[in-house]
DNA sequence: TAATTAAATGAACGTTTGTTTATTTAACAT
DNA sequence: ATGTTAAATAAACAAACGTTCATTTAATTA
């Protein structure tokens, strides 16, 4: 026998992983050649199907472990009771782990459609796994008599897309810190739900 | 002489920008080829040099084209004096106009990357022009004191993100009306800015 | 009818694409 | 040291890419 740990495949798989993920968020997809990860990883094209299937594979595997760990991240959060401050540890949470993960973020909504039918549906499942939070969180507070929204469904939909659309723009070295970002839309989006801080903030 | 109102010519260019537009907005752009047009055009890949320099010139007129229109429509508009009733009217009037135009919405932030330096510019100068509508309204509504914002910039990109949004999820057939769609999105951002719509609408 | 020419074809161009393969290299267990 | 094998190379594959070009087609004017 040999190579039991073999430790020069791991770390080569993984730079394949955070190359490609570079790459497709940069440029996208389609756009980017299997010759050109494997140059940047500093191998040749051939080689990197050691450690992959094929192209499509590298891309369904950053977006489900991106979704699925966004999720387990989630889950991993302690929850307040009250639908208003469950919100805002919501809109927290995602901003802050969006800001942290700005190329898993852009490819996991621009590159879907490069998705074979079966991969597509994969992701799609966890991305609506992932809306039913907010969704859930409208709902209870609304059920509660707390918020005012016409359509909790469509609330809260408008709200991942304003959260998410943070990363647009966001930059690092920019007007704002990540921590007023974050005040400024806890208090938009609490205004948009029809209610106001309960002061102490 | 010959051919003064090139009739058969000009029908062909136009299909082919909608061709484009449309496998441009649902494989993207690097994804589809110029035989893929041709294809669908009913002509070979040769022909459609006839009419466009190449790829990437169809990719920033459709770009162009669809910025431009944008902002004519917007000049266009009668606009109220209250901020606040100028608020409304960019809600219903982003919706309106992004919902009737699905392709060129999803293109016009989806490919942007696709454009050589020159062109990204052009495209972004005119982009940049149309987020300073909802700036404007908002600085305007926050020095009169009528809205309530933290920061009218972020306002604005967040609202921006929240209505294009809706060309996501939204589909014909679906739930809700496109006019019932408005008005909940007119709640939800006159809520958001800090103000209560005032009754009769 | 003849001349003109816009607009099409169809083949070819040089590259580049994703992927496969035979072969070499080198790290590990014995 | 030796055998094993993970992981690399380098070359090749057929297919597809954007674009060009000589040629044909057909609509229009004179």
């Amino acid at each position: 026998m040999a190579r039991t740990h073999g430790s020069k495949g791991e770390e080569t798989a993984k730079r394949i992983d955070e190359v490609a993920l570079k790459l497709f968020a940069k440029k996208g997809y389609a756009a980017v050649s299997m010759r050109e990860i494997a140059l940047e990883v500093g191998v040749q094209a051939g080689a990197l199907y050691n450690h992959c299937p094929n192209k499509q594979a590298l891309l369904t595997n950053l977006l489900a472990d991106h979704m699925q760990a966004l999720l387990d991240a989630w889950g991993d959060m302690e929850l307040p009771k009250d639908p208003a401050q469950q919100l805002e540890t919501f809109v927290r949470f995602h901003i802050q782990y969006h800001l942290k993960r700005p190329d898993q973020v852009f490819i996991s909504y621009m590159e879907l459609r490069n998705l074979e039918p079966d991969n597509f549906k994969k992701i799609e499942a966890l991305r609506r796994q992932y809306e039913a939070i907010p969704k859930n969180i409208l709902a209870a507070g609304q059920m509660a008599g707390q918020f005012n929204l016409a359509d909790t469904h469509v609330a809260a939909m408008a709200i991942l897309a304003q959260l998410t659309g943070v990363t647009t723009w966001y930059r690092e070295q920019g007007r704002l810190s990540q921590q007023k970002i974050e005040d400024i839309y806890v208090q938009l989006v609490c205004q948009s739900v029809g209610i106001t801080l309960s002061g102490g903030h």
